[in-house]
RNA sequence: GGGGGUGUAGCUCAGCUGGUUAGAGUGCCGGCCUGUCACGCCGGAGGUCGCGGGUUCGAGCCCCGUCACUCCCGCCA
């Protein structure tokens, strides 16, 4: 017999009874009658109900043991009587009489219990880590996790891309983000750093001739954590193409990701490829955002004529300083209370509005202080564009149209929330496509790369040369589901003449450009193909098939909100010796003093 | 860097308008219980009310400061 288990506590039904079998596990839990003891023994497959008497020799230790502890029983599979045949359990038509017992690893009084579904503090979950790993819901979101990374690897090899591995250790890349920097022993005053993505690697790649490269590439960023934003470090579906447009691209991952959601959609529908592919623009203005929710039915539409030289003062004056008016629908709220409409104003005060005007349409009339400033056919203008009628209403924002579309944005989750229009059990997806290649800076006037400067301007050089800036879209695009944004992606530049080109009207000479991305443009000076990709977030798309609105739920040793490890005491001091070595001195900013006592100090 | 929320038993939380000895559930310890599956019943232990200061006859509750955790903005594809 194996030292340790004959079967897992998954394994045993019907067809085992009148066996003899060896099973270990945690003690889940105990139902202790007094001279009749059933323990339920769990491991990562599953649960078995064992059970034994104070006629036995075992009874004693099982009934000391506690929760979670560690141990190996060998015993007789019977079938449970009809009454007590437990639905619930896999193996719930049996139960294993237990004739010996080893204890393998004894429990202390746990911090958090495992065998509830109580809520603990993120604090404590993730300092005992190990023992929330190995509650029921945590633990199916690192298996879900390790089966949508191994499809991942299914289909992306089935395609024909490879796998390559590259650099952890490297150099800054022009990701925008912070950099974590590893010193170097080697070169005193030289730092590593942690690869942000491994863009210019798989661009490398490219020009090496692999053709289809993946990776689920590890990536670091220092940067500040969200609930959907790990701090430290994330992992990305990492791809590259040759010889491929935008449509390619598309083409060629529509069904990856598509497939890889229906597998693991348990009931949930999956837009079908093609995705719907919305300019930026057009996701500005209807979505109020470049990661639009398309399960939010709501559309913004744009009325700043309606308001133009209107009656309704605040509105007109700063239309005509420049201003946009932005409408969001809100169907069949014209029934709601007034308290409804003061709430949401109040709402939007809290998220820095002036105010959130409205209008509503019942009994064939528009009403609200806004409607009576307002001519007819200007209503009838607003009711046209926003798609409303009698028994809806209709708010506004006013502003620059930046903050504007981005306000509108924030109303129309808001009104869709309130109104509970989020269609549910469905993933959708788009590609958001035409990105501005530049965007103006309004602090300094300047111009500057929108997204990253390797991009493909759309035209070209000629485009770059004839142009203005602001008017010119890249081949850069983003990929969405249900309002996430799991990545962004382009056709690259591969063309050092452009690139010198489009770093010009950045403001950066062709100097600064071979000191910075020298290694890249030398690349594509040796014959190097057209080629594009993009790297959506493994960790968000795992959130998203779980259901989690925490990406720490998908994660199975993450850091915590100031990207500390609590279980590794990460980070740490080091040993001065370790300093030395790596030639650092170290220059921490003075604690602050904070006075206890009005005596002064003896020293 | 900024804003919001939270901090009370091992854990999850309640605690009224500032008023006697700070409670519940769960876990833990002990007792009873032979068909439970969140077993049940009885009893017990367990508290620096995050920390420091202040107001007050009196502070878990009010004020100031500070720390920790979390959510958001900034930042970040």
């Amino acid at each position: 017999m194996h030292l340790y288990r004959t079967h897992t506590c998954n394994d045993l039904n019907d067809s085992n009874v009148g066996t003899t079998v060896r099973l270990s596990g945690w003690v889940h839990r105990k139902r202790d009658h007094g001279n009749l003891l059933f323990v339920d023994l769990r491991d990562h497959y599953g649960i078995t109900q064992c059970v034994t008497d104070s006629s036995s020799d075992v009874f004693k230790t099982l009934e000391s043991v506690r929760p979670e502890s560690v141990i190996r029983i060998d015993g007789r599979v019977v079938a449970r009587e009809e009454s007590t045949v437990n639905d619930k359990l896999a193996t719930g038509q049996i139960e294993v009489r237990v004739d010996e017992v080893e204890v393998l690893s004894a429990a202390e009084v746990l911090p958090i219990q495992v065998a509830s579904n109580e809520d603990f503090s993120e604090e404590m979950r993730l300092r005992y880590r190990f023992l929330d790993l190995r509650r029921e819901k945590i633990h199916s979101n690192i298996v879900l996790r390790s089966n949508v990374i191994s499809s991942i690897r299914r289909r992306m090899t089935d395609l024909g891309f490879m796998e390559i591995q590259t650099p952890i250790l490297t150099a800054s890349s022009p990701e925008g983000a912070r950099d974590f920097l590893v010193p170097s022993r080697l070169h005193p005053g030289k730092f590593y750093a942690l690869p942000q993505a491994p863009q210019q690697f798989k661009q490398m790649l490219m020009v090496a001739g692999f053709d289809r490269y993946f990776q689920i590439a590890p990536c670091f960023r220092d940067e500040d954590s969200r609930a959907d934003r790990s701090p430290g470090e994330f992992y990305q579906l990492d791809l590259e193409m040759s010889y491929v447009t935008q449509e390619d691209v598309f083409q060629t991952m529509e069904p990856v990701l598509a497939g890889l959601f229906e597998e693991f959609a348990n009931g949930r529908t999956v837009s079908a490829s093609p995705f719907p592919r919305i300019p930026f623009d057009e996701s500005m203005l209807k979505y109020g955002s470049d990661k639009p929710d398309l399960r939010n039915p709501l559309l913004i539409a744009d009325v700043t004529e309606a308001y133009r030289d209107s009656g309704f003062g605040i509105f007109a004056k700063n239309v005509a300083k420049g201003a946009v008016v932005r409408a969001i629908p809100a169907p069949g709220a014209a029934s709601k209370p007034r308290s409804w409409f003061d709430n949401l104003n109040k709402w939007a005060q809290t998220e820095g509005a002036a105010g959130l005007g409205y209008i509503t349409f019942a009994d064939g009339e528009a009403k609200g202080p806004i409607a009576k400033n307002l001519e007819a056919e200007r209503i009838e203008a607003i009711k046209a564009a926003a798609g409303v009628g009698d028994g809806d209403a209709v708010f506004f924002c006013c502003d620059k149209e930046g903050a504007a579309a981005k306000f509108a944005g924030t109303v129309r989750t808001k009104i869709c929330n309130e109104l509970e229009l989020l269609e549910q059990g469905v993933f959708k997806f788009c590609w958001i496509v035409d990105f501005p290649m530049f965007e103006l800076n309004e602090d300094t006037g300047l111009i500057e790369f929108s997204h990253n400067p390797f991009s493909m301007p759309q035209g070209e050089m000629e485009a770059l040369e004839t142009m203005n800036p602001l008017d010119i879209k890249a081949f850069q695009y983003d990929i969405v589901c249900n309002g996430v944004e799991l990545s962004s992606g382009a056709i690259r530049n591969h063309r050092p003449d452009i690139m010198y080109k489009a770093f010009e009207i950045a403001g950066y000479s062709a100097e600064t450009v071979e000191n910075e991305f020298g290694g890249m443009l030398n690349a594509f000076k040796f014959g190097a193909p057209p080629h594009g990709g993009f790297a959506p977030g493994v960790d968000r798309m795992v959130m998203l098939l779980a259901d989690e609105p925490n990406i720490r739920e998908v994660i199975a040793f993450p850091l915590n909100q100031q990207a500390q490890d609590l279980l590794m005491q990460a980070p740490n001091t080091v040993d001065p010796a370790r300093l030395r070595e790596l030639h650092l001195k170290l220059n921490l900013p003075k604690p602050k003093i904070t006075v206890t006592t009005d005596e002064t100090p003896a020293e």
